[in-house]
DNA sequence: CTGACTTTGACCTTATCTGACCTTTGTCTT
DNA sequence: AAGACAAAGGTCAGATAAGGTCAAAGTCAG
């Protein structure tokens, strides 16, 4: 146990537990120099160590003076819940069952009946955009998405 | 972590945020020497960060007493807001319009950072679900969307 | 020994900065 | 009024400085 991969994780969640606002800004060539790895590396950490499922959200820019940040967004509740719920809405879902998905969380007191129509609303409608094919896994992606930032303060 | 652009450019936002008409006026060589820099340099920053499209006008005149005016253009009624986005938006959008219109809804403080990170994370992500050739039009509809659920708060 | 996770490196795209050279405008001289 | 000169600003190509991508190779637990 400790790859590399490790410890810069654990290097990165270090700052950002200690960065007020929960945001970070790193130098990749920095902080590959740092833990003597190829720049990609630190690519390969944020891909499966911060992705977007987890509560981070990247940002960068490229060119002279380019920088990575990486932002955590804060939980309102528990972990559990958000791996419960990518495994329950999985890689595609119907309509019907991200409805009951829906009900269940109103029922279960995790979602307020405001928010649960908003997301319904959200998703469907932009559901719309996409050919007939997609649109499971289109309302998969977005329900999940959605759940999460609005599960998270 | 800022480039010599970021610094201009941060600066000129501050006198833009004085300038009771959203107008000021600079000449190039002044504020080259002022930042050490080739008053080319001035021009980069102007074109990359403050072009029509993020929001700004700029008038110019060479010769004896040039000068630079940059304005910043607002938006002033919540109709104007809603009909520009949908405007601006319209039917397909790609990831570049895309974040320079939640960059400019941020510097009109129409949008919190905040707010406008989770809404392009929210939104970038979602969009892997379907082919490049949607997404597009894809990223128009849930950007819409999303931006008129925050508006309306 | 196999599949998942790591690590690396070659190659790509984008952003920034500078300097040489060009155009426009104002002013001064004759 | 014409021409010369000075004082601005404009353009563009090239050098430099980041970060991104992807596939191949390595590693390790089961």
């Amino acid at each position: 146990m400790g790859s590399l991969a490790d410890f810069i994780e654990a290097y990165l969640k270090e700052l950002l537990s200690g960065a007020p606002e929960g945001i970070i800004e790193i130098r990749r060539r920095e902080l590959a120099d740092q833990f003597r790895c190829v720049p990609s590396q630190i690519n390969y950490v944020l891909e499966t160590r911060f992705p977007f499922e987890k509560g981070y959200l990247i940002e960068s820019r490229r060119g002279g003076g380019g920088y990575i940040r990486i932002m955590r967004l804060d939980w309102r509740t528990e972990e559990d819940l958000f791996s419960e719920l990518s495994l329950l809405i999985g890689d595609a879902i119907g309509s019907e069952k991200a409805e009951e998905l829906l009900v269940r969380l109103v029922e279960g007191r995790i979602l307020a009946p405001r928010e649960a129509a908003l997301i319904r609303g959200l998703v469907e409608q932009s559901i719309g955009a996409v050919v007939a094919q997609q649109q499971d896994e289109l309302r998969a992606t977005l329900l999940r998405n959605m759940l999460i930032v609005t599960l998270r303060g």
